[in-house]
DNA sequence: TATTACGTGTTATTTTGTTGCATTAACCGT
DNA sequence: ACGGTTAATGCAACAAAATAACACGTAATA
């Protein structure tokens, strides 16, 4: 992706342009895939963690990347796609694959199904996290 | 949920009957929803930190609890059905309000929807997360 | 380019999770 | 009921993850 693109997004989202915000977003537009605070920790030792902790809160926050839910224990992010400053709308689903540990956003719609729930609960949206084992693993 | 059926659960799941033990699974049993580790540390005071670690993953080990996927950081248990020491089976969904954060198991079966993933993809398992309101905040 | 508001690095602190070891308690057979 | 075996507990130390405060530097705007 190109440089002028990634400061076009920042700023879309109101975000200032720093080194670090441009080298974080640039990393996660390459590997296209949920990242961890630990991997950028592991790419980016010239930022301070304190540093990459607020890029990934800010960038949360701006509805650059959404948390993505998972039982590790600690937090996974992915790139938005269609998510404005306010509202997130996540209609895709994510997939974990239980060989490499990857977790990637799939752009595959999730048909709600029929979910009865029951009476008097509400659902406002919804979270798939498919398990499996991805291309990648499947082909070797 | 009487102290000889508290005790007759341990049992079926080849865990021995101590104090702690029986408090804690007491504990989900009443409170019937999903428990953070933090949730127990604040209600058990008596026993160690590390004893409380401990007793989550024994129960975990030997199919008492299941962790629920969340974003939140750290993790968060909730009671299995009918889940033996070997197996687990999560046909259910789980369903987080997004007003008291309250994490529930709601009992109804996830018809899992014909997603079509991409080539080369193939699904072991699925968790499905619904956000809103629950019952109770629901009639308030 | 000067002002202002925000981002950064540093340090310190808090929270969260783990490991090793000595002591205690539960289980099982007799 | 007793005694031996094995597992659970508490304690202390440690390690890792996350947050807070503050001084300094830098991006945006006029």
């Amino acid at each position: 992706m190109k440089y002028s693109e990634l400061k076009q997004s920042l700023k879309n989202h109101k975000l200032r342009i720093t080194d670090c915000r441009m080298d974080v977003l640039n990393y996660f537009q390459q590997q296209n895939k949920a990242l961890s605070f630990r991997d950028l920790e592991d790419r980016f030792q010239e930022y301070d963690r304190v540093t990459l902790y607020r890029t990934l809160h800010s960038f949360e926050e701006n509805g650059l990347l959404h948390k993505i839910p998972g039982d590790s224990g600690s937090a996974v992010y992915g790139l938005c796609n269609d998510c404005g400053v306010e509202a997130h709308h996540h209609n895709h689903m994510h997939f974990k694959c239980d060989t490499c540990g990857t977790t990637e956003c799939i752009d595959v719609p999730v048909e709600i199904p029929a979910i009865s729930l029951p009476k008097n609960y509400k659902m406002t949206d919804m979270d798939v996290i498919v398990n499996g084992i991805c291309n990648h693993c499947n082909s070797n």
